[in-house]
DNA sequence: GCCAACGTTGGC
DNA sequence: GCCAACGTTGGC
């Protein structure tokens, strides 16, 4: 199992929007970031831990954590003219998109603010930090716990 | 709203 | 097959 960070703007789809649907499964998709695709397409399995992170926003923070409970399949929006996230270059048999559907797991009691990360020797190393605008990257178990624990607080 | 970092595209 | 241009992202 792998661990992950993914990265949502919570206007659009937040860790609440989430925990409301139905079984608590939503599906991750709207991804048009090639690096950010290519993680989600050959890497991320069913069973693997999120990190769900809010972006774009006035306080961005880690708030909770979510499980992948299905692995890449095409992403529907790309092929429906009517959708903002239509791609005109896509097609049935040669899909450019992936997205992946993931169940709501929990909510932290804490949110962890970047820049509280961006201070954490521990999470020093974390891609977040290292490299920003990537909506789709992986964690360390030891991220993992480090940023878990913290949540709990 | 600026702009920097990234992978991909496409003209040559 | 090089590499400049492009679209996306997201903190500030």
């Amino acid at each position: 199992m792998k661990y992950w960070l993914f990265k949502s703007e919570p206007d659009e789809y937040s860790i609440d929007d989430l925990a409301a649907e139905r079984g608590q499964v939503g599906r991750w998709d709207g991804i048009r970031n090639y690096q950010a695709r290519n993680f989600l397409r050959d890497a991320v399995e069913e069973g693997d831990a999120v990190l769900y992170y809010h972006s774009a926003c006035k306080v961005p923070a880690v708030v909770g954590t979510a499980e992948v409970v299905r692995a890449a399949y095409a992403d529907p929006a790309q092929f429906d003219p009517e959708c903002k996230y239509f791609d005109p270059k896509a097609s049935g048999d040669k899909p450019r998109w992936y997205c992946v559907d993931i169940r709501f797991a929990s909510r932290f009691a804490r949110p962890v603010p970047l820049a509280e990360i961006k201070q954490n020797p521990a999470l020093a190393e974390m891609v977040l930090v290292k490299q920003g605008r990537l909506s789709i990257q992986p964690v360390t178990a030891r991220e993992w716990k480090t940023l878990v624990e913290l949540g709990e607080m």
